[in-house]
DNA sequence: AACAAGGTTCCAAATAGTGGAATTTTGACT
DNA sequence: AGTCAAAATTCCACTATTTGGAACCTTGTT
C-alpha cells in the first residue's frame, strides 16, 4: 500500500475529507489500524474523526470491522448530478456527436489530477451507470484528461503536474512528466488529446477541452472505441467533430449561463 | 421555503455538511444570502464553511453565483456504491424477485427519516440510474421506508418519528405521527409494508424489510408497479415473496458476512 | 487462562473556528 | 455613464473545539 498521503487541504474538514479519500482509494478492506498507518494523526484523533464521519453517515463499519463510504454520500451524489448546469447543457451535444461518430461518448471534469466522469452516452445500456459515472481515472493517462490539462494556466499545471505518479498501466502509457508536458504542448496547438491505448489495453480515445477558464472550470469530451472495431485513420477522422462539439458545449454554455459561464 | 433546519450534529463536521445538505435539499438555486438566511450562523462563519467546501470539491459556484454541490461527490458516491457488501449481496435476490414478479424491483435503506435507493432492477433500462439510485424519499411515505422503519428499536423509532413532516403528496399519504405509528405496528404484525398510492398517484408497492437491527442497519426491498397495470390483489399476491427475498438477502448476509453481518 | 493486538476513552494544552463590524464588490436604477 | 443599495468578502480579538499522549478496555488467539 503506497503511503502517498494528500494532508487535507482546509482545517478540520479537510482532514476529515481526506481520511474519505483513503477509504475511498484503498484497494483492500482497511480497519482501524489500517487508516492508522496511512494517515498520520494520532490514535485519539483519527478515531474521533472516525467517530464523527459515521455519525454524519459518510462513513460506515462494515460487519468485519472495516470502513467503507457512507450511504448518505449517494444522495449528495444524486443531487450533484441531477443539478449540474454543465452536465444538463452539454447533453444534447454528446448525443448528436454519438450520432456521428457511432461510438462511446464521454464527458469528464478535471478535479485536481484525476478525471471524474459526468456523463456517457453509448448504444447500447450494457453495464450500469454508476460502473461509469462518477468513476475517477487518472488525468495523465486519459484524453479527457490531458485535454482538460491543457486548458489550465501554465503555473497551475506545473504544480498539479508535479503530483502525478505515473503508474504504468500499458506499455504506451506516458512514462513521465517530460513526456506528460510535451503531450500537453501538442494538443495546445491541435486541440485535440488522443489516449493510444495509454489507461486500457485495446482501448483508444479522440478527446477535445471543454472549459471555462476564467471560473477555473476544465473539463472534456471524448470518443472511445475499442482498437479491433475502429482503427486509427477512423478515430483520427472525428478530430474535427469532436473539436467542434466541445466548442458548441461552450458556445451553449455562454449563452444559456451568460458571459461569464 | 421552510426553515426546517437540523442544527449539523457533530462539532465543525456536522455543521458544514449541514451546509450540504441545505443546498442538496433546495428547490430554486440558492446564492449566498439564501444561505445566510436558511442556515442560522453569522455571516462571517458561513462564508468561511462555505470557502472551504468549495475549497474541498464538495462545493461548486454556478456561474450566477449560486451553490451547487461538488462534482468530488460523484467519485465518492461512485466508491461507496460499488463498494457496498450489502447492495452487491442483495443483487442476484432482487433478479430473482424480479423474475417472479416481472415488476421494477427496488433496494433502499433508511438515513435517518429518508429512504436512499441504493438498486434498481427493471425490465427496461429507460431512465438514466442516477435518477434513480442515490435518491432519497420521505420514509413515512414509501413501501421500503416503513418497512425499514418496522425494525428500528421503539425508543428510536419513536425520536425519529417525531422529526417527520408529514406533507400530504396525494389523497392517501398518511396525515399524521398516529395514522404512521399504526402502521408500523401492522407492519410489525404482518411482514409486509405497502404503499397505497401514498407518495405518487398511480404507483403502488409491496415492500418487506431487510436489517441487521444489532448494527443499527435497517433497510427493505419492494415490488412496484403502476396502478392501472397491477391491481390491488395482484400486488397482495407478491408479499410472500417479497418477504422471501427479504429473509434470503438477511440469510445470505449471514452466511457471507458472519454472524453479525 | 493468559496474552497480544486492535479499538476506545480521557483531559489539559493548543489550535482552529467564531462572529461582529468594517470594507469591497456587484448590479440595478436612474 | 453615475449613483446608490444590496450582496459578498475580509479582518481579528475572543473562545469553543480539536488535539494527542497515555491509560484503559475488548476481542480474538495460542
Amino acid at each position: 500500500m503506497s503511503k502517498a498521503r494528500e494532508d487535507g487541504g482546509t482545517g478540520t474538514l479537510g482532514k476529515a475529507i481526506a481520511v474519505l479519500e483513503v477509504v475511498a482509494n484503498a484497494k483492500n478492506p482497511m480497519r482501524f489500524t489500517d487508516l492508522l498507518a496511512e494517515i498520520d494523526q494520532p490514535r485519539g484523533t483519527l478515531h474521533r474523526q472516525i467517530s464523527n464521519l459515521i455519525d454524519e453517515g459518510l462513513l460506515q463499519v462494515n460487519p468485519d470491522n472495516s470502513y467503507g463510504l457512507g450511504l448518505r454520500l449517494l444522495k449528495f451524489a444524486s443531487n450533484a448530478w441531477a443539478g449540474n448546469q454543465f452536465r444538463e447543457i452539454a447533453e444534447p451535444h454528446l448525443r448528436s456527436l454519438h450520432e456521428k461518430a457511432g461510438e462511446t461518448i464521454h464527458l469528464g471534469v478535471l478535479q485536481g489530477i484525476e478525471v471524474i466522469y459526468l456523463d456517457k452516452v453509448e448504444s447500447r445500456q450494457s453495464v450500469r451507470m454508476y460502473s461509469q459515472i462518477g468513476n475517477a481515472s487518472p488525468a495523465f493517462c486519459t484524453g479527457i484528461g490531458k485535454a482538460a490539462f491543457s486548458l489550465l494556466p501554465d503555473e497551475e499545471m506545473y504544480k498539479r503536474a508535479q503530483r502525478i505518479v505515473f503508474n504504468r498501466y500499458t506499455a504506451n502509457t506516458l512514462p513521465d512528466a517530460d513526456a506528460f508536458l510535451a503531450e500537453i504542448a501538442k494538443i495546445r496547438a491541435s486541440g485535440n488529446a488522443f489516449d493510444r491505448e495509454e489507461h486500457e489495453n485495446g482501448i483508444h480515445c479522440v478527446a477535445a477541452p471543454v472549459g471555462a477558464v476564467h471560473r477555473a472550470f476544465y473539463a472534456g469530451i471524448s470518443v472511445t472505441a475499442p482498437v479491433y472495431r475502429v482503427g486509427k485513420e477512423q478515430l483520427e477522422g472525428w478530430a474535427d467533430a469532436v473539436r467542434e462539439t466541445a466548442a458548441a458545449i461552450e458556445d451553449d454554455m455562454r449563452l444559456k449561463l451568460g458571459p461569464r459561464g
